[in-house]
Formats: C-alpha cells, structure tokens, sequence
DNA sequence: TATTGTTATACTCTATAACTATA
DNA sequence: TATAGTTATAGAGTATAACAATA
C-alpha cells in the first residue's frame, strides 16, 4: 500500500522561501511537463485495461498507418533500438494483433500487419483516446480546446516534433 | 550513432490507413503528452549540464521551500518510497548541495537543508529553467503564452494537480 | 561483406524487505 | 511495539553485443 499524498499537503508556506529566485517556476513550461505527464499517465490506465501498454499503441498506430514496413524501419521512426521493436512485436504477436510475414522480395524482412483483432482493437484505442480527451479537457469549453490545440499546434511545428510521433520512446527525443 | 528520424518520414499516406476510426488522434491530449514529454526532455538536458536530474531539481526546491523537512515527509509528498528518498539525497549530499542534520528533538529524523552551494545551484536551475521556458514558448508571443497559461492553469486545478508537484516521480500519480 | 532479425548479456532504475537506531 | 532511516536484494525495462539467415 503506497503513500496518499494529497491528503495532507501543507498549503506552501512560501513565506519562508529563503529566495524568490528560488521559488521555482509556475510558468507554462512546467505546467506543460505535468499535465503532459499527467495525460500519459492517465492514457495508459485506459489502455492498459484493453491489455497494452502505451508503447503499444503507438506500433499499433505505425502499422495501422503503414501495412507492411519492416522491423527496421519502424525502430528507425520510433528513435529505438531494433532489438526492442522484436520484443514489442513479440508480445503484440503473442496477443493476435499483429502479423509477422517474410517478405518474398527480401526474405530476411518482415512485413508487418494488423490482424482482425488488431484492427478491432485499435478502434477501441480510439474510443479509449476520445474519452481521455474528453475526461482531460474538462475544465475548458469546445471554443476554448480549440483554441489550446491551436497553440499547441503551433508549438509542435516550431520545435519540429513530427506529427504522428510520440513520447515513450526516448532515446533521443 | 542513432537514427536520424524527420529525415526521411514519408507524409503519412492516410489514403492507406484502414479505417478513418483508427488513424489515432490528432487532438489536445495527444499533443500535451507529446510537448509535456518534449519539454521534459529539454529540461533534463538544460539541468544534466548543472550535473542534476530532474528528480534532483524537485527535491532542491522542496528542501529550499521547507527547510528541515524530515526524509519520510518529502517521500509522501514525492509519492516515492523512502528508501528512494536515501539514494537521492546520498548524492546531493556527496556534492555538498543538501546537508543532513540529526533532529534534536527526535534523535531518529534527518533534518534537510540546502548548503551554499546548493542554493547558488537552485539560482543556477532558476535561470536554466527561464531558458527553457523561453525556447519552448519560441512560437508564441506574450500574449498567447499568457492565454496558453491560464488553459493549462485551468485544467491542472481540475484534474487536481498538485500546484508545485512535478511530473517523473510516479508512482500513482 | 553487408543487412535483417534474433538471442544473450549487462546495466540502470526503482521497489520490497530486512535491519539498526531511536522512541 | 512503532517509526526514521539505511542497506540488501530483486524485478522490470532497455541498450549493447554476439549470432544466424539471407542478400
């Protein structure tokens, strides 16, 4: 049994900070890290009762996206290592969602596919993902979310993070 | 040598994707996960170049804001487990940022309390951090980062966040 | 000889549990 | 007997390196 904090946190006497320098920031940046820790956290929850977990996703995603890449290629767009991608398929082939199939142009590849019980249960992860939208951006009205995916959006271009990919993955983000 | 990702991505062909239901979500959730763990990456390199983790930069301002807070206390309030607690401080202590001190009133606590260094260090994390912010917000201008803040203030008081309680210790979060 | 995927190994991080000292 | 902190151990996760099959 772990600790429940939140019960009696005290009310940060800043008073006593020794340095207002040192207070330590309430800026947008941090409230980003948190909340954005705060919504993979919660995102995993919710995947992990269909059985995955969020790096699983993500293959599910790629392979959705793209039928038929390598193992290779996909280590590459994830930032990983392609002895990881063998045992993230592995555990996703063992499951019946995906496919490994030798390739016949180059017989040392192998194509990947969604089963049908992938594919059903990426819908699921979708039906997942809107209801965590939904559940994260409660506090703020429609005009209002499209208003922060717009700024978010912009943020994401301009620090030239690609699209469809990621965190989790690190290995150099 | 890693992979360089971005270079080649091909455009994401959603004309293949298999089911418009499945192509993953393009929203605000995403998006947050994605900058929050960006933005923590960044950070993590900024504080690395101080010899600090990020775990460390947390428990510096804890230390700073309530000084001679007993190891037990910060490990609730941390949501880590104490014996975590040990190892973190053994090495802020090993580099004379954080001191121990035996209570007096009860001879089993630790009393903790920055040293010197270790608050020329916080001003050093204070100023990284101010960097940081700047770099990540590149995109927007004041007035939008000050919209931007009041969203994400908004919807980390609704999902019960605590204010200054920092993302990357989880253990439920 | 180079490349795809796999296996074997090692390393890092963190939690669990046993232990010491105070109370 | 209970609590603060420490130490010892074990487990999960991930990278590195050696290897087999194919080109």
């Amino acid at each position: 049994m772990a600790y429940d904090r939140r019960v009696d946190t005290p009310p940060q006497p800043l008073t006593t900070g020794p340095d207002p320098a040192t207070t330590g920031p309430r800026g947008a940046a941090f409230l980003l890290a948190q909340i954005g820790a705060h919504a993979a956290a919660r995102f995993a929850e919710r995947v992990g009762q269909l059985g995955l977990a969020p790096a699983d996703v993500g293959l599910l995603r790629m392979i959705a996206t793209q039928p038929g890449r390598s193992q290779r290629a996909l280590a590459e767009d994830l930032g990983v290592v392609p002895s990881r991608v063998v045992t993230l398929i592995d555990n996703l082939e063992g499951k019946d969602l995906v496919e490994r199939r030798r390739s016949a142009a180059d017989r040392r590849n192998h194509e990947l596919h969604l089963t049908a019980e992938g594919t059903r249960t990426l819908g699921a992860v979708s039906r997942a993902a809107a209801a965590h939208e939904d559940a994260l951006l409660a506090a703020l009205d429609p005009e209002q979310r499209t208003h922060l995916s717009g700024l978010l959006a912009r943020i994401a271009t301009e620090q030239g993070l690609t699209p469809g990919v990621h965190p989790g993955y690190r290995n150099r983000d």
